[in-house]
DNA sequence: CAAACATATGAACATCTATTCATCTGTTTG
DNA sequence: CAAACAGATGAATAGATGTTCATATGTTTG
């Protein structure tokens, strides 16, 4: 599959994908949860956004299928719906922040 | 570098370069020259885009450096600024369409 | 220099979208 | 069951953004 080459649907279907990263508080969302579960009210302490604005954005990156959410108790807890967007993340983290610091190298 | 610990400005950069793909226009456009050099007329019959809003574009993906443009006489033409887009798009094709077929691999 | 071509730019507008507020559903615990 | 907690949802709104149209800048060629 080849940048070049994409149908004008599965560029406006990328579009989409990219869309739901596009804003500071739901990117800030999918990069709380990258490494953990976290329930809704620990998101919004953690950024500073108020549990209904999380509640609006985990809509959207659930019916994107970009995140999944499981009750527990009173809390749910949401996660990454698979690697996907991981590695669409660290690629773009690596490129604009600079690549790991491998392992030895401490500055 | 982890998704995790990304500060508020950093999700905020990151954000803003994920919003500059996502849309389709400017992804069209944004493909269109990740393999050749297009000066804006061929883009524009390409994608079926006026030359105007191609242009406009164009403007905001310079300005983020995501794209560079190069005269060559009455023409301009648009290539990627470096590798991290490509990258990021390769990533996210691959995942959202499945990968390259392998050489060998027809199907 | 004038005309034609390629691209860029600015203003105007319609549409979309993030956020807030109020309210509702679901779950635990007294 | 009632109260308290956690999250979801709908309506409303302010601000952002894509697109168009008209016009300007820069480049070649007669």
């Amino acid at each position: 599959m080849n940048a070049t080459n994409l149908t004008p649907d599965q560029t406006a279907e990328l579009a989409d994908t990219f869309r739901l990263l596009a804003d500071a508080s739901r990117l800030g969302i999918v990069a709380a949860c990258a490494d953990q579960a976290m329930c809704v009210g620990a998101i919004s302490d953690r950024l500073g956004l108020s549990p209904s604005l999380v509640s609006h954005h985990l809509r959207l990156l659930r019916a994107a299928r970009i995140m999944t959410g499981e009750r527990r108790g009173k809390q749910v807890f949401y996660t990454l719906a698979d690697a996907c967007v991981r590695d669409v993340l660290a690629t773009m983290i690596g490129h604009q922040f600079g690549h790991d610091a491998p392992a030895g190298k401490v500055a």
